[in-house]
DNA sequence: AGATATGCTTAATATATCTTAAGTTTTCTT
DNA sequence: AAGAAAACTTAAGATATATTAAGCATATCT
């Protein structure tokens, strides 16, 4: 079975006709790595469930400093949903770490099945709220932590992504330089 | 009108019984400056949203040193959102700002409510998901942006709470002492 | 009103982190 | 396989921020 119906079905159950439904209304994609899905400035519409392979998603600021923003390995769901929800220009790029499928979905359709398949609605109702808690804890952890502490978490919280990401990405996920980081990493 | 019915009613529309019915699982509770209505450590399972009045959500971490980690002005739903889905030891303290009127619902109304009435199930899901986009644009600001750059944003964010709040309170919320801020300040 | 606690500011010194630059290793391209 | 590009490390000097401590102002308590 594909991975997206275990992901929603650990919330709630489909019947046969519900998941049909879902599944016409999503477009399979596969990418290569370095590919962008999601490009800063330009329109985003698409959500995504990543079914295989991981992404990373970075902004640029005004200085063309990079900020690693999230990943998403397998399993997670993702895109900016600053700009699918609200429709203006996107502030992130995502950006395949390696050859992934994933399955997107188009704002409109997403409307659609959460009006159509009420279940949806709670899924999505439950995936969100867990989503809102897991980046306010890591605004706890930014305000409070060392980077020391936070590199750590990092190891322990993506423990197969430390293989796929540089140095750099690493550092600029806990929001300092790669220098620093490497000297970090010398104790 | 109460605000509550106000804010609820930018994203659904409720009939009469509906409203009749969810009305009447919250309780309304008044708090007096500086009561506390989430206690770090304790079980967490109300949701409150604040009619009138204002509130500090802060961590103490091991070394006891606090961190704000968000504010909650009028019309604003807050709660310690990890224990009151876990039901994990609450890892906040939320504290009115001010003299407050509060609505609260419990855990098991919530889930109640939310599976009688599907539009409220959608009200949330919406609620969630915005509330999702301003964590991860906070995470953005603070990894991206200077302490300076992250004061003014507040300033501009939160005009009418900066007469509530101690500069200890903010500059806590920025992550930084009190003694920087003020030196911040100056210039 | 007086006493006490709390908050704000300032300044000196200490620590964390950045910047720049160079050298080395790894990965990508042809 | 060779050359080019990107990543990683190291170190010196610069900047941002923390720590400590003192003094003053403001709020709170009796």
């Amino acid at each position: 079975m594909e991975l997206i119906f275990k992901n929603i079905g650990k919330y709630i159950s489909l019947e046969k006709s519900e998941a049909d439904l879902l599944l016409s209304l999503f477009q399979i994609i596969t990418v290569l790595k370095k590919e962008l899905i999601i490009n800063q400035g330009r329109n985003c519409d698409m959500l995504f469930f990543v079914e295989s392979g991981s992404f990373r998603a970075y902004h640029l600021n005004k200085d063309g400093k990079e900020s690693t923003i999230m990943f998403a390995p397998e399993d997670w769901w993702v895109t900016d949903m600053n700009a699918f929800l609200n429709g203006t220009p996107s502030l992130l790029s995502l950006e395949a770490l390696e050859e992934s499928k994933i399955y997107g979905i188009s704002r409109k359709n997403f409307d659609l099945v959460v009006d159509k398949i009420p279940k949806l609605e709670r899924f999505f109702r439950i995936l969100f709220q867990r989503a809102y808690i897991r980046e306010q804890l890591r605004v706890m952890d930014t305000i409070s932590l060392t980077t020391e502490e936070r590199y750590l978490n990092f190891l322990h919280k993506y423990p197969n992504l430390v293989q796929k990401v540089t140095q750099k990405q690493i550092a600029s996920y806990l929001g300092v330089t790669p220098e620093f980081l490497s000297s970090l990493k010398k104790k």
